[in-house]
DNA sequence: TATCTTTGGTGTAATATTGACACAATTAAA
DNA sequence: TTTAATTGTGTCAATATTACACCAAAGATA
């Protein structure tokens, strides 16, 4: 029955990097094992995929386990194959990269999984091969923020220009013009200004926009140019 | 012995994308299978992943095998994961996007193969999930060669600027503006003059430019922009 | 109630890039 | 030597980007 006799048949695992912004840090949710192998150190989520699952339904179920959200901004990311990569038995990892609005995650699922949210900065060492995952991940978001409009999947339903001003800013590192990254921003037809205002300021308070939808959808391939000329001189 | 006992091990494919270019179309190397399953269909160049082999291993061994070329330029693009997307067994693909000077490779290892090179709009159906594969690779290669200089992976050492444009109206199903788009790429710097002359020309003949290896390496993760802004909106 | 401080919103001029176009030079064939 | 095809380079207007300055709103302070 079987036509493939030869080939060996290999452990699938599925590791979730997942990135949320608190209004001033991107951060990641990682989890402290506590389950064998490497238990006690911290690690992405992930698991096993099942034999009779389709790849990305695994990763939307290890998703959903963890912060009880459905309908996240998912990408794969990439596939890990080194041989030794997993001491305990040879492991094939897919990656997925998620983008959540962090305010929205099931705070009860994180913590029985052991999870935390984690700035960038302050990311603990992790297990196997994560910290190369990890920083596929961040070189990823910065090269595609800065050409797609994914910053959006990070905020609010109604967020404000400066607010998504500093997320840009935090996935930089760099500080940007006020005055020609609104333009920018604006000038995409991508915000729909809602007419209310943001009333967690202490001083002017900003318009909250909301996205067009629609033309999110429409031109989320098209090619844009949300950081400066001069950031993108690697 | 076994540390995680509750999960199903998959088999593991690697299915590779080659594009070549020969001076008009781009070209896909395809293989007719004198195999089973699916034997005198067309598909993919693939095989299994081997328990003792990293995955770039696989791909490169792959590769090697059916072009008789080292070092030319690979990405890993996706994995596949439907549960159903081969019939015989559950089979994981990961797939690889290679691109290669077509005059480079061995045609004997290509014919041992059954393999040929198709241009994108003869292209014959495939077998299982690989067109969805290679419409998702079409659109990598549209995607990258606008932002970084991949082009040059499909030429010849010493091209033409005359050769590149071609090249790229490939790609691109576009006619492009001569003038512009030689100010463009004489502009990134990333090309050297060799003071010879193509001799393939029956009119005028073209200068033969070859690529600056370092400034290509240097700055290949720099975004540029090799197409014309009306061609991004997509 | 005046004014101070902080943050948000918009305008403008200099510069750089892009797109559309014209003209001259080279080569082989007629 | 003319012709046809192709290559190389220049120009100008339109557009986009950058760097910068000013005004408005709102709570804090006096």
């Amino acid at each position: 029955m079987n036509i493939y006799p030869q080939a060996s048949r290999i452990l699938l695992a599925i590791d979730c990097i997942i990135f949320g912004f608190d209004g001033k840090d991107i951060k990641l949710l990682l989890v402290k094992r506590n389950f064998e192998p490497e238990k006690g150190k911290w690690s992405l989520m992930g698991g096993f995929l099942n034999s009779d699952e389709d790849l990305a339904d695994g990763a939307a179920r290890i998703l959903y386990n963890l912060t009880g959200l459905k309908n996240i901004y998912v990408e794969q990311l990439e596939t890990y194959g080194k041989v030794k990569r997993d001491p305990a038995e040879r492991t094939v990892s897919v990656v997925f990269f998620a983008l959540i609005q962090i305010d929205d995650h099931d705070s009860e699922a994180v913590r029985s999984h052991n999870a935390s949210w984690i700035t960038l900065e302050n990311r603990p060492a992790l297990i196997f091969d994560h910290e190369e995952m990890v920083c596929k991940a961040i070189e990823h978001l910065k090269y595609k923020a800065a050409l797609h409009p994914i910053g959006f999947e990070l905020l609010p339903e109604l967020f404000t220009i400066p607010q998504l001003q500093k997320l840009y800013e935090a996935i930089y590192s760099i500080p940007l013009d006020r005055r020609n990254f609104s333009r920018k921003l604006l000038s995409t037809g991508l915000l729909i200004d809602t007419g209310r205002k943001n009333n967690n300021s202490t001083t002017k308070k900003a318009t909250l926009y909301k996205l067009d939808e629609v033309r999110y959808k429409e031109k989320f391939h098209s090619f844009w140019n949300f950081m400066p000329d001069s950031m993108k001189q690697s």
